[in-house]
DNA sequence: GCCAGTTAAACAACAGTGTTTCCTAAGTGC
DNA sequence: GCACTTAGGAAACACTGTTGTTTAACTGGC
């Protein structure tokens, strides 16, 4: 087969992944319908036999994943027995690591959230310190786990360029132009990991978690999220068929540096016309509405790129001012996608406020469990 | 399980799934590599074991799909055992269909083309009369198929908007603006399906067949290929993680309508400054570099956006001055992505030439077959 | 030329998946 | 009370990839 690649490329499937893969499934449905959902229901929705529905949720109850939560109404026969997700079972760690704060979750099964802090940070701070600090405060969060339940790992979103699948960051400077500085290529995965006995760590930029935490619990075939963050910068975190697209290089999400402006002014990044200088410009003139203006623009394009679905919107800046963003994104979403082919796409602030960053970050880490795709 | 949804939604496997699977999994390997490969080398690369590889390639072989193509030398001990892709096994039907042109291909299972056909067609034609000289055409294809190969299906390529799920034309008039048309909601999968025996036949729109054309035989994890059409109109198609991006309303890849221009002229979709008003109004004074530069400013927000590994040009206007597309796209990109972060993105022609819908259309009835996702 | 060592591939028994078939449990409605 | 309907489990089954063993085929040293 020739000499060997260094892609892992395509994967094949055993009986192990097949019992995996539904189980997920199954657990994914569940997740989606709060008040649960019943054998019958699961094999119609999964297209598997009612049967083989019996035997995953028996499997599953054993393992205390899923219990069982009294009985539907009946419809004519035996009443349907609910099955609902046991939210004690098992916990995340999600982690909002930013220059100036570090916040610190811990969501259970069903995402709710069982001990938040939010701390300052110095900007100055070295890598190992503030792993050091990180490491801290994950632990101080795990005494809040629920008596018996696991403790799956900690999802960490931070700001990019970093390299997901390595879980190295890519920081020139800690909060700076170019330059090197101690955070450039530090593994923050594997230090982390160390520091928590071999804890699963999941790195992400901070767009893509708020994107996750974001995501409908049944994504529709196909369809696109966009998260939009305006904070120092303009970035975007893009939910493509339920999974995130990062890109290779983990780098997908400039959404900012998109030219809207062929002649524009010069912007850091080197181009000329960036949505992001023309945006940052309107900031600084405190001009929230010609910020929102420009990136509505900017989301109309996205939106006809890639045929999205929702629009979220998040980030300080937009916390700011937030009806002036909702209103002025959708005001140019509708005049400049005119076309009645378009129906009108929503758009909202992220539900999460300040924590939709550490909320979706746990989801870095749940989410394998409910068959998403990453 | 609460009232039925209309979504499908994610959906159970059993064994027959796991089997179908790894054995798409193989020949979508042995696919890639038109030398063939050996049991020991799909066993490395699918991580299944070597006795697992053995009965999936006893099957396929069994079935006629793939053929024993001699050995390879000897590494000290007894020497592997070549498969490779029997390419007669079966066929697929790829077509174009233009306003005022027809193409039909039939190509085998490693996309050689065994016949061609292209014909003028009348700009005003009936639907019916269309599907009618389709169908005729392809059946004239289908002679060419080699003694005891399948055929598999059609898959056609025509312009949007449509929906790709439903197999609806979505076209508002044949060759102009708004206003109803015979086209509108016209069924023309099923149409088609019904002139031939129930073959099955794949809509989707001449840029994303394209665009699938020109992927790569084995896709990087998280990679992009973005193929940018011009011609009447500007379009792209996104070929994401290895398969197509549609968006739930087949909409996505509205490349032309990407304002780079905030206060631009207006363009016919009801937007101010759209890369393809200006585009075009480059291409009426000839001015093909001009139109170039501005691909390229669109290209380069493309790129950043969505991390994209590989661009490729395509289209009549690209073909009437291929070099000089080349050459701007790849200035701007340059000019517009001075990051380091970003190595240069190649850009290069489509490989297909006139060729690349119809080709790819092909694609989208092979693809399955070799485990890309739809 | 022969034999040990090495690699490829098949044979046989196995574990475990969802499926099929059948039966029991627990409701509704006349 | 009884026929009917629906939910769910038990047992046998078909078929998947896996494990353990054997055979085939080539290299290389003596």
């Amino acid at each position: 087969m020739g000499p060997m690649t260094t892609h892992p490329g395509p994967t094949g499937t055993n009986l192990a992944g097949l019992r995996d893969h539904n189980a997920a499934l199954v657990l994914g449905l569940l997740r989606a319908a709060p008040e649960g959902g019943s054998r019958v229901g699961l094999a119609a929705r999964t297209g598997l036999t009612p049967q083989a529905i019996g035997k995953i949720t028996a499997r599953l109850l054993a393992e205390g994943m899923i219990e069982e939560a009294g009985q539907s109404a009946s419809t004519g026969g035996k009443p349907r027995t609910m099955l609902r997700l046991r939210a004690e079972a098992a916990c995340a760690v999600g982690v909002h690591l930013e220059r100036d704060e570090l916040t610190v979750l811990l969501v259970d099964l069903t995402g709710r959230r069982l001990h938040r802090c939010t701390r300052p940070v110095d900007e100055g701070i070295a890598p190992d310190d503030a792993v050091r600090l990180v490491a801290e405060e994950i632990r101080r969060a795990a005494e809040a786990l629920p008596a018996g339940a696991r403790l799956l790992g900690a999802g960490i979103g931070c700001r990019g360029p970093l390299d997901h699948a390595a879980g190295v960051l890519h920081w020139f400077t800690p909060a700076g132009p170019r330059g090197s500085s101690a955070w450039h290529h530090y593994p923050l995965r594997d230090e982390l990991a160390a520091r928590l006995d071999g804890l699963p760590v999941v790195v992400d930029k901070d767009t893509n978690t708020a994107a996750l935490g974001e995501a409908p619990a049944t994504p529709r075939p196909g369809g696109g999220l966009a998260y939009v963050h305006l904070a120092a910068g303009l970035g975007a975190g893009l939910l493509l068929d339920g999974a995130l697209h990062r890109g290779t290089r983990t780098n997908a999400g400039e959404f900012g540096h998109q030219t809207v402006q062929v002649d524009g002014p010069l912007c850091a990044c080197g181009n000329h016309g960036c949505l992001e200088v023309l945006c940052l410009a309107a900031l600084e003139r405190g001009d929230h509405a010609a910020a929102a203006r420009l990136i509505g623009v900017g989301v109309a394009n996205l939106v006809r790129l890639l045929d999205i679905d929702r629009v979220v919107l998040g980030g300080r800046a937009v916390l700011a001012a937030p009806d002036t963003y909702l209103d002025g994104v959708t005001a140019q979403l509708k005049a400049r996608i005119p076309d009645p082919e378009w129906q009108p796409v929503p758009v909202t602030l992220a539900a999460a406020g300040h924590l939709a960053v550490a909320a979706g970050a746990a989801e870095l880490v749940l989410g394998p469990l409910f068959g998403r795709r990453t």
